[in-house]
DNA sequence: TGCAGTGTTGCTTC
DNA sequence: CGAAGCAACACTGC
């Protein structure tokens, strides 16, 4: 489900929402989430950060600090990763009077989308300044096949965790060359490659069927033998395919929703990725895009444009 | 009805 | 070393 331009809008979106906010409590019915919230309980959130796909909360040191004089005591950071159908939600939900006390959204209305239920994971969220407790918010994890992952990290250790993922499509210093030098570090298939956290961050499946089908490099060229055109081919599609993506505020293809739970619109420009059989968009190419296999995921190509 | 397929990643196996 | 298979899980569509 998300990739850089989809959890880029959920970043984008909670830093409106929620730094300030303080975590008043914390539910889930999934085991693994159980140990959060201790880490978590009345810290205030400070930020809200995008890692390759990693959404990052950013929490103030701990709020019971007076009882803890001793040694210098840092902030954590929560970090989700919302693998493949996960979502991220913000808004106001409340307890059902059922017995089995299942979260129902209230607001807002598309938080109501059959795709949002599911939910494993709340942080009920107030306003510090607001002392009265009411118009309480939440941040809800829904997931229906539950890959979702949050770990809760102290912050300075934050650098450490993502020290060998590859850099960020939109970092300065992500240019050519760099570019060229790191895929000629990596044998195999262009597409696996453009796919390799640890080479560049944040793009998955669609995006790279997305960047391949601009760039009319076929998915299972090999790396090491692609010439230096098509290498910049590929340099040159990587931030328009992205931006644009970001600009859709990303691709619903199957059942990403943004942090209010609405569709993005990306899955209607997409050129590739979910368009078998059809004619290539391409101007004036004629091929039909065909689906194949490539390191055990589905690719999307044009064997008209995109030679082997 | 049943099984292949789904945006991710990490671990195991060869 | 790399590549491939599979597991985590639940649902959709052919």
């Amino acid at each position: 489900m998300p990739e850089l331009p989809e959890v880029h809008t959920i970043v984008t979106d909670l830093k409106k929402f929620i730094p300030g906010l303080k975590i008043t409590d914390v539910w889930t019915d999934i085991p693994k989430f159980k140990k959060i919230k201790k880490d978590v309980m009345g810290k205030k959130i400070l930020g809200v950060e995008r890692r390759g796909k990693n959404i990052l909360i950013h929490l103030s040191q701990r709020s019971d600090l007076k009882k803890n004089p001793k040694g210098l005591i840092l902030g954590k950071t929560i970090i989700v990763h919302q693998k493949m159908t996960g979502h991220l939600l913000y808004g106001k939900y409340q307890k059902s009077n059922s017995k089995f006390q299942k979260w129902i959204p209230v607001e807002p209305e598309e938080l109501k989308d059959p795709f949002n239920r599911f939910i494993h994971l709340v942080f009920s969220l107030s306003n510090p300044s607001n002392s009265s407790g009411q118009a309480e918010k939440h941040l809800a994890l829904c997931d229906m096949r539950k890959f979702a992952t949050v770990a809760v990290i102290p912050t300075e250790k934050v650098s450490d965790k993502f020290q060998k993922m590859g850099p960020e499509p939109f970092d300065k210093n992500f240019n050519f060359k760099k570019f060229s030098e790191i895929i000629k570090s990596k044998g195999g298939k262009i597409k696996s490659v453009l796919m390799d956290q640890g080479i560049i961050a944040g793009i998955g499946n669609i995006y790279s069927d997305e960047i391949l089908w601009l760039s009319g490099v076929h998915p299972q060229r090999k790396t090491s033998g692609l010439k230096e055109s098509e290498l910049k081919k590929i340099y040159q599609a990587i931030k328009p395919v992205l931006k644009k993506a970001i600009w859709a505020r990303g691709s619903s293809y199957i059942d990403y929703r943004d942090a209010s739970g609405k569709k993005g619109r990306y899955q209607e420009m997409q050129k590739a990725y979910g368009l078998k059989g059809q004619k290539c968009k391409k101007r004036g190419c004629g091929g039909i895009i065909e689906r194949i296999i490539v390191g055990g995921r589905s690719a999307h190509f044009c064997p008209k444009h995109q030679i082997l």
